[in-house]
DNA sequence: CTAGGGTTAG
């Protein structure tokens, strides 16, 4: 055994040592055992260690058990024990034994055990929480530890509030390089890209040296515009700042150029990788399957698997996905059957969600069900909304009620659900039965997000919503904008008006149609590029099915490639057909 | 000298 021959100290370090390299229960359960063993079991520093590690490995049950039994618990015992739950985000463990801290008379809690608890309520639903332990540090006096705003920074910033997380920041008197960060990076997490920028600038001024953290945040703010020349900019940002090669920035900047657009880009900046990790391989498949390139997708994971990287869930779902968009319905079959038994991934409710997709559009509806009905766990919103969309697709009324009815149960504020059953109504003809989904819409008074389309043209970024007057040029955006209209009803392209729900006149919905964000988009890159460039639009929801036939008649009579991203994935249009070969 | 704590990729 390893511990023979060595001094009491060196056992001690050694026992530390074996307990922190613990990755496992069970690894964590055999070394536990080899501390009994070995007398040192009341040694302190080992029962805290342990604690902590049974925490964090998930095993509340042992470690409660053994923080019991520690004889004399100090605040390092107590900080240890708290900090196990607060990295699984057991919030609910968090609270009770900081309570039952705060009852203990000779012991206070410190800044350390803040720190934890303030990090445990940036779980959802967690913000009255967060505000009593920010109030309590306050009282505490511990607001003028650096770490512990920046953990309030954070915590304000996960769930959403931005402005209390800045105020915060601003107030500090002293700011670390974490606490830059940390306000980067949670709004870059929440898409506010002019203000990842702006505080980058000011970052810069003040002469503070970003780090790697900084370079992945600011990599994050670009993805939300996902235009292709910001990624070069913060590319060469990333020269200037010396991380060209980093494992981390890298995977990030490879996905900001797939999210741009820009596969190739992103190919490049994986090839040159020396030796990609599990991360940076699964980031160039997910770029290949967002893409709809299925088969390459597909290669890549071969080569993946090849390189000796193991994949896991995230790799799976989105080799998943791949398959979904490509189409490849037997490639998709037999992969979730080699997950757990090649790769020892276990299924876990999106990759059903991806299945239940994948045989749906395929039209294969039965086996999507019956895949619905055998799973382990309760099918959640993302798998009935899969099978919804298929019904969509395949105008199922009936299957297609059935998934609305579950979603409606488990999350009725959706109103992408609601649209989604009408427009199956009213493709089969339906229409009361779709007008009085719409009621119900309305009555709930859900309304969706606004949707916008996004176009970059010289050093500047347009943005268009539905009937949008405000550029400049509108006059002639418009004029361009009829003149492809004109062009498309003389090639006998059927408009589809179903996915406007309004009451209203079949002309009136065809004007409104006509003035959706990407057409106005698509009417301005027309107008404003050569014929050799691509015309990249983002938009920020789905794109409409008029629209999308309308992209690919266009891009055949006006011999034009154009790349869509939508919320979901990217379409290339050529020759009058698009890459997602109307899987979608 | 030594335990516990804040930011970062797919």
């Amino acid at each position: 055994m390893f511990l023979t021959n060595l001094t009491t100290h060196n056992r001690i370090s050694t026992l530390l040592h074996a307990v922190s390299s613990c990755r496992s229960l069970w690894h964590c359960q055999a070394i536990h055992a080899i501390v009994i063993k070995s007398r040192f079991i009341n040694d302190g520093f080992i029962g805290d260690r342990l604690v902590s590690l049974y925490s964090n490995l998930g095993s509340s049950d042992y470690a409660h058990k053994l923080f019991d039994e520690i004889p004399e618990k100090d605040l390092v015992s107590w900080n240890s024990f708290i900090s196990g739950f607060s990295k699984r985000g057991i919030l609910d463990f968090c609270l009770d034994a900081f309570g039952r801290m705060r009852n203990m008379a000779d012991l206070k809690p410190n800044e350390v055990t803040l720190i934890s608890v303030v990090s445990a309520c940036t779980v959802d639903g967690a913000l009255y929480e967060g505000r009593c332990i920010h109030g309590f540090g306050v009282k505490m006096g511990f607001m003028g530890e650096v770490k512990v705003v920046n953990a309030l920074i954070n915590m304000y910033g996960k769930l959403g509030m931005l402005d209390a997380a800045y105020v915060l920041f601003n107030g500090m008197r002293t700011r670390s390089l974490v606490s830059w960060n940390s306000i980067l990076a949670v709004h870059a997490q929440h898409g506010a890209s002019n203000e990842v920028m702006g505080l980058f600038i000011s970052m810069r001024r003040v002469g503070v040296k970003p780090d790697q953290a900084t370079m992945v945040a600011l990599l994050q703010g670009c993805t939300e515009l996902g235009i292709a020349k910001q990624a070069r900019v913060v590319h060469a940002c990333i020269f200037k700042c010396g991380f060209e090669g980093d494992m981390l920035v890298w995977t990030s900047l490879m996905s900001l150029y797939a999210k741009s657009g820009e596969l190739n880009a992103a190919e490049i900046v994986f090839g040159e990788l020396k030796d990609p990790d599990a991360v940076a391989w699964t980031s160039i498949v997910a770029s290949y399957a967002m893409h709809g390139c299925g088969s390459e997708a597909i290669m890549l994971f071969e080569d993946m698997i090849d390189s000796g990287n193991r994949p896991d869930h995230v790799t799976l779902t989105h080799l998943l996905n791949a398959c979904s968009h490509g189409g490849l319905v037997s490639e998709g079959r037999k992969y979730f059957e080699d997950m757990s038994r090649v790769y020892g991934v276990h299924p876990r409710i999106d990759h059903y969600s991806c299945m239940v997709d994948l045989l749906g559009r395929a039209g294969l509806m039965e086996d999507a069900i019956r895949l619905i009905r055998s799973m382990p766990m309760e099918p959640n919103a993302g798998v009935w909304g899969a099978l919804l969309g298929a019904c969509r697709i395949h105008n199922n009324v009936e299957l297609g009620k059935e998934a609305a009815e579950n979603l409606f149960m488990l999350n009725s504020s959706d109103h992408r659900n609601y649209i989604m059953l009408s427009n199956i109504y009213s493709a089969s003809g339906q229409w009361k039965d779709a007008s009085k989904i719409r009621s119900l819409m309305k009555g709930r008074h859900l309304v969706g997000n606004p949707g916008y389309s996004l176009i970059e043209h010289g050093n500047r970024v347009y943005q268009f919503t539905v009937g949008d007057q405000s550029h400049p040029d509108s006059d002639k955006i418009y004029a361009k904008l009829e003149e492809i209209v004109k062009k498309i009803d003389e090639a006998g392209l059927a408009r589809q008006t179903e996915f406007i729900l309004h009451d209203v006149a079949e002309e009136i919905k065809l004007d409104m149609i006509n003035k959706h964000s990407e057409k106005l988009a698509l009417a301005f890159g027309l107008l404003v590029t050569t014929t050799s460039m691509p015309i990249t639009i983002i938009k920020n929801l789905r794109i409409c099915g008029d629209c999308h036939s309308v992209m690919k008649v266009v891009s055949l009579i006006e011999k034009r490639i154009i790349i869509v991203r939508d919320s979901k994935r990217f379409h290339h249009f050529a020759n009058g057909i698009c890459s997602c070969k109307d899987y979608w």
